[in-house]
RNA sequence: GUUCCCGUAGUUCAACGGAUAGAACAUUGGUUUCCUAAACCGAGGAUGUGGGUUCGAUUCCCGCCGGGGACACCA
C-alpha cells in the first residue's frame, strides 16, 4: 500500500479524506528540503492517542538520532518546512511539536464539519476507499469446506472471516471473484466410499439423515484407517479408483458431493453467504498433468520415494537436508493427486482464466507450511515458465479448542454442530427482544432476534485479532452486551429512532449544518473522520478486529453525545448539526456492520 | 527432535518500535418527569521469566518456563 502518493480530491472538493495520507505526503515533501532528513524521510505518520492530537509524526525521533541532531530542533525545522510548503491550512489542522520530538496535527472543528458535509454517504467513502485496490483483480478461497462433514462450530471461522474480508476487499474497489474451493478429490472420499462398500450401506441422496449417515461412516473408516495400515492402503486404492474414472466410485462420488453441497448450502444462506463460482478440486481433475509435466520440465520436481515432490533447499525446514522431510509432495507414489496438486493446478487457472492480480486464501493456521511450500513453488514455477505471479496471500486464523484445549475436530467426541448454535443464538435474543420491546409483533421480533443472534456470533469471532486460538464458549458466542454486535446494532437503532421521532429519513433535515461544538459532538465527529484510518488499518493486512474495535468505540461516542446532547431540540442551527451526526453515525455504523456481514436494524 | 503460533487486569481481548499499556465482562458507586436504560458517568485492578538491541520494548533478538499446532504421500 503504498503512502505519500499525494491525496485524492473528489471532483476539487476541499475536505481531505484520508487526512493522515495527506499529512505524511506534506511531510515527506517537506522533509526534502530539510538538509537532515532529506527525500528518503519517512515520518511514521499513525493515528495518535486522542488526548493528545488526532495523528502523531514519530519518525523525526529516528532520524535525529541517525544525523545526532537535538529531535525537538530537527521536528521545528520540519515544521517550518511544512508550513513555508503551503500545503497545510492551519485554520483546519493545528500542528506543534510535543513531548521528545513527536510532532502532533490536530484537526479543527472546521475541518471535521467539511468532512461530515463532504463524505456523506456509501458511495462517497467507497469512491475514496478505491485507491487502495481500485482496478485490482482478486480471487478469495473460502470458505473451501471438506465435503461429507456436518458443520460444526469449526466451520464458523472460515466462512465469518472470510465473508468479512471478502467484503473489505470489494469494498475498497477490487473487482472480486469468490471462489468456494471444496475439498471433493482427496483421500477422505477414499476413507468414506471404502467405509460405504465394507458397511455395505446404499446411499440414498434424498434421505433426511444422508449426511449424518455419511458422517457416521466416515468417522468409521477414519477409525479403522488409521488402525490398520492395510486398510489405510485399501482407501488410497479405492481414491486412484475413483481419479483413473471407475464407474462405480464415480457415481458414489457424485452422489455424496450433492448431499454434502446442500447442507451445506443451508448453513451458508444463514450466513447470507453467496460465492460466485465453486470450483472444487475435483474440477482439476484434468489439468494436474500439465502441473507435473511443467515442473519436471523445468527441474523444479523429481522422484522421490515414488512420489514426486519439490524441495526447496534455501528453507531449512523444507530442504532435501532437513531433520524431518518435509518436502512438496505433488504426486502421490501410486500417482493419485493430492492437495498440493489441486492447488497448484488452482493457481494456474486463476491466475490464467481468472486473471488474479491477487489470490487470498482463507484458512486455518495450520495449513501454514504447506501455503509457505505452495507459494514458493509456485513462485518458482511461474518464474521459469515466464509467467506473472499474482500476490499470493494466506490469511490465516488461529483454532477454536475444545474445553480439554485441543483443536476441535470431528473425529474427536461431537463437538457443537453450527445449526445448534444458531438456533440457540436466535432463541436467546428472541427472549431479550420480547422482553425488552413486547409490543413489537412476533413476526418482527423473530426476525429481529435471528439478525442478533447471527450478528453476536459473527462479531465475537471477529472481534479478536484472527490469529488467535480461542476456547469454545457458549457464553463467549452468545454474549450481547460490553463489545458486541448488539451493542453496535443497537446505537444504529437509537439513531434511526431520532429520525423517525422527528418525522425525518435518515439524511434529511441537515442543509445548512455547521461545525461541531460541544464535546460530545467534536468527539464524535473525530471517530467519525477515523473511519478511514480503520478500513486502511483492517485492509493492510486483512484483520476484521480492527474495524470491530473502530466500531465499538464510535458506537460508544455516539452513547456519550446521545447522553449529553439532546438531537430534537428547537434551536434549528444545533438540531441541523446534530441531525447531521446522526446521520453520518447512522451511515458509518451501517456500512461498517456490513462491511462484517452483519445486518444493521430499524429497530430493536 | 525440528519448526510455527501464542503467553497482557479475576476473565475475554486491544495496543501498525513511541507519550500516563486501552476496552469489555465480572466487582463496586452513581444516572431515567427528557430522542429505545440492550444505554450513560465514575472507582479499583495487568505486560510469564532472565538477558540483549534501542533515545525509547507488550512489540525486535537470544535463553528458560508454560499452552497449542505442523512435520512423506489428510485437506
Amino acid at each position: 500500500m503504498p503512502r505519500g502518493r499525494g491525496g485524492i480530491r473528489l471532483g476539487g472538493m476541499s475536505a481531505w479524506f484520508n487526512p493522515a495520507r495527506e499529512l505524511d505526503a506534506l511531510l515527506r515533501q517537506a522533509a526534502a528540503s530539510v538538509p537532515a532528513l532529506g527525500a528518503g524521510f519517512n515520518p511514521e505518520l499513525k493515528p495518535s492517542d486522542p488526548r493528545h492530537a488526532d495523528f502523531q509524526a514519530n519518525g523525526v525521533l529516528g532520524a535525529a538520532k541517525q544525523a545526532k541532531a537535538n529531535p525537538r530542533a530537527l521536528a521545528t525545522q520540519l515544521l517550518e518546512a511544512l508550513r513555508a510548503g503551503g500545503g497545510l491550512d492551519e485554520r483546519l489542522v493545528q500542528v506543534e511539536v510535543a513531548g521528545p520530538g513527536f510532532i502532533n496535527f490536530k484537526l479543527t472543528p472546521a475541518a471535521l464539519g467539511a468532512w461530515l458535509r463532504e463524505y456523506r454517504d456509501e458511495s462517497r467513502w467507497r469512491a475514496g476507499a478505491a485507491r487502495l485496490m481500485g482496478g485490482r483483480k482478486v480471487v478469495i478461497d473460502y470458505p473451501s469446506p471438506n465435503t461429507a462433514k456436518q458443520m460444526h462450530v469449526g466451520h464458523l471461522r472460515p466462512i465469518v472471516i472470510g465473508e468479512a474480508v471478502a467484503r473489505l476487499i470489494e469494498f475498497c474497489g477490487a473487482d472480486l471473484v469468490r471462489d468456494n474451493h471444496i475439498g471433493d478429490w482427496g483421500t477422505n472420499f477414499g476413507v468414506l466410499i471404502l467405509a460405504i462398500r465394507r458397511a455395505g450401506f446404499q446411499l440414498d441422496a434424498k434421505s433426511p439423515t444422508a449426511l449424518e449417515d455419511l458422517e457416521r461412516l466416515y468417522k468409521e473408516g477414519s477409525a479403522a484407517t488409521k488402525a490398520d495400515p492395510a486398510l489405510m492402503d485399501a482407501a488410497r486404492a479405492e481414491l486412484a479408483k475413483l481419479q483413473s474414472g471407475d464407474l462405480a466410485n464415480s457415481a458414489l462420488w457424485k452422489q455424496i458431493v450433492e448431499v454434502s453441497n446442500a447442507a451445506c448450502q443451508r448453513s451458508y444462506d444463514q450466513f447470507g453467504l453467496k460465492t460466485d463460482v465453486i470450483l472444487g478440486e475435483s474440477f482439476y481433475r484434468d489439468k494436474v498433468d500439465q502441473v507435473y509435466a511443467e515442473l519436471a520440465k523445468h527441474g523444479l520436481a523429481e522422484e522421490s520415494e515414488g512420489a514426486l515432490v519439490v524441495w526447496h533447499d534455501e528453507e531449512p525446514r523444507f530442504s532435501r537436508d532437513a531433520e524431518t522431510k518435509m518436502p512438496f509432495i505433488v504426486r502421490k507414489k501410486d500417482g493419485s493427486s493430492n492437495y498440493a496438486s489441486t492447488d497448484l493446478a488452482t493457481l494456474l487457472y486463476r491466475a490464467e482464466h481468472l486473471k488474479a492480480d491477487e489470490i487470498v486464501y482463507v484458512t486455518d493456521g495450520r495449513q501454514q507450511d504447506h501455503f509457505h511450500q505452495l507459494f514458493l513453488t509456485g513462485a518458482k514455477w511461474f518464474k521459469a515458465s515466464g509467467r506473472q505471479l499474482p500476490r499470493l496471500r494466506h490469511v490465516w486464523f488461529g483454532t477454536i479448542l475444545g474445553e480439554d484445549g485441543k483443536a476441535i475436530k470431528t473425529k474427536s467426541g461431537d463437538p457443537v454442530r453450527l445449526q445448534e448454535l444458531i438456533d440457540e443464538a436466535a432463541a436467546k435474543a428472541f427472549e431479550a427482544v420480547s422482553a425488552k420491546s413486547p409490543d413489537l409483533p412476533e413476526a418482527e421480533r423473530r426476525a429481529i432476534a435471528r439478525a442478533v443472534g447471527v450478528g453476536a456470533l459473527r462479531y465475537a469471532d471477529l472481534s479478536s485479532n484472527r490469529t488467535m486460538d480461542y476456547t469454545f464458549s457458549w457464553s463467549k458466542l452468545l454474549a450481547f452486551e460490553g463489545n458486541t454486535a448488539p451493542y453496535l446494532m443497537y446505537a444504529g437503532v437509537r439513531v434511526r429512532s431520532i429520525f423517525r421521532k422527528a418525522g425525518l429519513s435518515v439524511g434529511q433535515g441537515e442543509e445548512g449544518a455547521d461545525d461541531p461544538v460541544t464535546p460530545a459532538e467534536i468527539a464524535l465527529a473525530r471517530k467519525l473522520v477515523a473511519f478511514t484510518a480503520a478500513l486502511d488499518q483492517s485492509l493492510e493486512e486483512l484483520r476484521p478486529h480492527h474495524l470491530c474495535t473502530y466500531l465499538h468505540e464510535l458506537a460508544s461516542a455516539y452513547g456519550a453525545f446521545y447522553a449529553a446532547d439532546s438531537v430534537i431540540v428547537d434551536d434549528p442551527a444545533v438540531k441541523a448539526r446534530r441531525l447531521m451526526l446522526c446521520a453520518r453515525t447512522s451511515a458509518v455504523l451501517e456500512c461498517g456492520l456490513r462491511l462484517l456481514g452483519i445486518e444493521p436494524l430499524e429497530r430493536m
